[in-house]
DNA sequence: CGCACGATGCGCT
DNA sequence: GCGCATCGTGCGA
């Protein structure tokens, strides 16, 4: 099983599965690292791999931020060891995804906003027009958006609070080209904590939610 | 292309 | 009640 996973390759090179090592930094930082690590789920019916493209950062202190607070019950991963997953409901019908960072205990989490589909995309596609009133849709659309990726990948919400780090959702690592600058930019669709530049995407990549 | 708005359920004051 | 880390549609430029 496991060789099985560590074996994947693509034509940029072998993937390599993330570890702890990876999450023992800042959240800002992290949200930046992240960009260019796949995303990898493993179904029954075929591996599903998108790359990311875009992420924000929610920090301590954020006045954005579920944690700004204190812990509750629905914010309660965030507290928890940096590489899990924090998955939230909003706006009464979309799930997003986001990976915890900071050490544990300050509240702190990367939003996944967008992924550049790797493998899988026809699933992709079924998924999406399963989740959404839309039944067609071009590649850019599958997602390139925090709440679309979620319905892409087939992330569901009994995911909350389980280890990226290993199991059927994971992340692996994947050279990132060195042509490829990073942007750092405000955050999205938020109403408090605007002017911090929290968020960080691809340059130039056409899977970006938003320029 | 941009902007406005409705859908729809839950957490929190 | 209010607001929400969103999406899709519809309209006008």
């Amino acid at each position: 099983m496991r060789r099985y996973v560590n074996n994947l390759k693509s034509e940029k090179g072998r993937y390599i599965p993330l570890t702890k090592i990876f999450f023992q930094c800042d959240t800002l930082t992290l949200a930046e690292k992240l960009l260019g690590v796949c995303l990898v789920h493993r179904l029954k019916e075929g591996r599903l791999i998108g790359r990311i493209v875009e992420t924000e950062a929610y920090l301590q202190k954020d006045p954005a931020s579920h944690s700004f607070n204190g812990k509750s019950n629905r914010n309660a991963p965030m507290f928890g060891p940096p590489g899990r997953a924090y998955i939230y409901f909003t706006y009464g019908m979309h799930y997003c995804f986001n990976i915890v960072g900071g050490e544990k205990g300050r509240g702190e989490a990367v939003l996944i906003r967008a992924l550049e589909p790797l493998q899988g995309e026809a699933r992709m596609r079924k998924h999406r027009a399963q989740s959404s009133s839309k039944k067609t849709f071009q590649l850019k659309e599958l997602c390139n958006g925090p709440a679309k990726l979620v319905q892409a990948m087939g992330i569901s919400a009994d995911r909350n609070n389980t280890s990226l780090l290993s199991g059927s959702l994971r992340l692996m690592s994947l050279p990132r080209a060195s042509s490829e600058a990073v942007v750092r930019a405000r955050r999205i669709g938020i109403s408090k904590g605007q002017k911090h530049p929290y968020r960080f995407y691809l340059k130039d990549n056409p899977f970006v939610s938003k320029k």
